[in-house]
DNA sequence: TTGTAGGCGTTATCAA
DNA sequence: TTGATAACGCCTACAA
């Protein structure tokens, strides 16, 4: 490889004249020229490692989520990585597969990495354990938490608006006529699942009906849990006439589950789905499904992150609630 | 950041001793105490920037792929992060959104970081661009492609037997009785696509059927397409009664127009899908998909990777071809 | 087993 | 504008 001292031996120019010319610095016209095309020559590029150890900075942006095998994550991933990559950011990624001592090793390894900023969409992790996986130089490295604050850890945050979401489609279902709405979400451990129970809760009490505990089923946020919690539901002597559904595999489980049984969903029975929006059409009739706003909140983390890094702590911390989108289809 | 110079002088050892512990040097046991101590106290970890300027290493794999927005390249990931972190790797995931010139853009980027090696599914870029892209200190960086091979470029390869697979899905067709098998691919650009293509032209000609060029379409890999050329298919004068679509959001558009149009896959038509393993649950009858081995090719891909980051020059460049699984289900 | 010293490729300071 | 020179934090002969 190539480095600046060749450049220098090349050119006869100095060390510090070619570094600073690569920086941005000014040179005379000639020398410009010579470093060129020397830099061409020899096809040097600068060697990151040694710039960082210089810096202190990379320039790279680790991004830690639970899985890559949701399209939601990938989504939002995408537009995040975008609005960086504008900024001259390159982002890495990494995901923990839902283990909670991954996720820490993940943190872990990004810090070990240097890297100028973290994005983490959190499951298990808890504030303590970020500020010491993090830990280091000056005021330490910004971080943005992506669909799930972490309560009481004061922390840049965007989040989608899971409660209202939730209501309205629980809301939806109960102009309908329906009393007796099952949910069934991810475990009430995650907060974005809490959340999400919250909003079912609340559209109950607002509407007068009291609530069942027993038509509330946690789930593990698989296909499996979806379809094994369908069953059960329908298997209760005095089963729900309508449900929802709180996160993309689950949907899809259920759906699966409703198959099964011959039962048409939006017909025989009342139901809404979440993110699921593509599946949705692929069965009559369609599902109603919550669309979350995906690329707008890589937009947002990104660009809250880009402010962070241009060390501007203004409105520290700062929370940002994204509106979900609801999508109704059947019968009204 | 606590550097090593602080553990020496916490210590009262010096720089060296420090070192060599921490790289799996021995010390005598009071010293390591105290050493254990030391960093415990100053939260010491090492600088892998300055570790990599030294030893030109960084312990760190990157892996470049199409999007993140879709499962199967999801768990292809899942199960390569698992094999390289097994043997002390770190991989960090870059996505080039389909777009060529990022392609390039993000293998530069993990070159200029000093990853150890480079996983790659490859769309666009050439083989002189990737040789181009990594050039740097001795006998250069590894290089997996996954998925897709790039003919005519010698490098390692771990990919799924396309052509036998759409061979042997076309196959399953025509035993059913159909004579005018339509398919929909990728543009033939893209290998995998031209292989799949080619399994669909053997078929029909090893069973004496003529191929219908008209009866072969090609999209975008995208929902849209599949959705599009459905229509296209069936809007014929003389459609097809059988359908093959070769990836997951092209099966999913095509299912979702089926349905538009009222037709039942598996019972008014012949079909065939990709990937969309549990998608296909939620139709029924259910539809016959091909399954790729996905976590296979992730675990055969990091295996390929360490043997090569260990030197280990055998048998290059190497092309593991791993087969499909058909999923038959409605009628046989 | 421990310590000394030199260098990895850059950047940054300060003279010239 | 240019060029010596001293870090940055770590590793590694080599010497003690």
């Amino acid at each position: 490889m190539a480095t600046i001292k060749d450049v220098a031996r090349e050119t006869g120019l100095s060390l510090a004249t070619i570094s600073k010319y690569i920086n941005g610095g000014s040179v005379r016209e000639p020398n410009r020229a010579r470093i060129e095309a020397a830099i061409e020559a020899l096809g040097y590029s600068v060697n990151r490692n040694a710039r960082s150890l210089k810096t202190n900075r990379t320039m790279t942006i680790g991004v830690v989520m639970p899985t890559l095998c949701v399209p939601f994550f990938g989504d939002v991933l995408s537009a995040l990585d975008g609005t960086l990559r504008a900024a001259g950011y390159t982002t890495f990624v990494c995901s923990y597969e839902f283990d909670r001592a991954l996720e820490l090793e993940k943190l872990r390894a990004l810090s070990n990495n240097n890297v100028d900023g973290v994005v983490l969409i959190a499951e298990g992790v808890t504030g303590e354990e970020i500020e010491s996986a993090l830990r280091r130089g000056g005021r330490g490295t910004p971080v943005i938490l992506v669909d799930r604050a972490i309560p009481g850890y004061p922390c840049d945050s965007v989040v989608i608006d899971n409660l209202n979401a939730t209501y309205a489609a629980v809301e939806h279902l109960i102009t309908l006529g329906h009393k007796r709405i099952g949910i069934i979400v991810a475990s009430m451990e995650i907060y974005t699942a809490f959340e999400r129970f919250t909003g079912y809760r609340r559209a109950l009490e607002d509407y007068g009906i009291g609530m069942d505990r027993t038509l509330v089923l946690e789930g593990n946020n698989d296909f499996e849990s979806g379809e094994r919690l369908f069953h059960r539901l329908m298997d209760m002597e005095n089963p729900p006439t309508a449900l929802c559904v709180t996160n993309y595999d689950m949907t899809l489980g259920a759906v699966t589950a409703a198959h099964e049984r011959g039962i048409v969903l939006g017909r025989d029975m009342g139901f809404f789905g979440f993110d699921a929006v593509d599946v949705s059409r692929v069965v009559s009739p369609r599902l109603n499904v919550v669309e979350q706003p995906t690329r707008l909140m890589g937009e947002r983390a990104g660009e809250l992150m880009l402010k962070r890094l241009a060390g501007d702590g203004d409105s520290f911390p700062e929370l940002l609630r994204l509106k979900a989108r609801l999508h109704f289809f059947g019968q009204e």
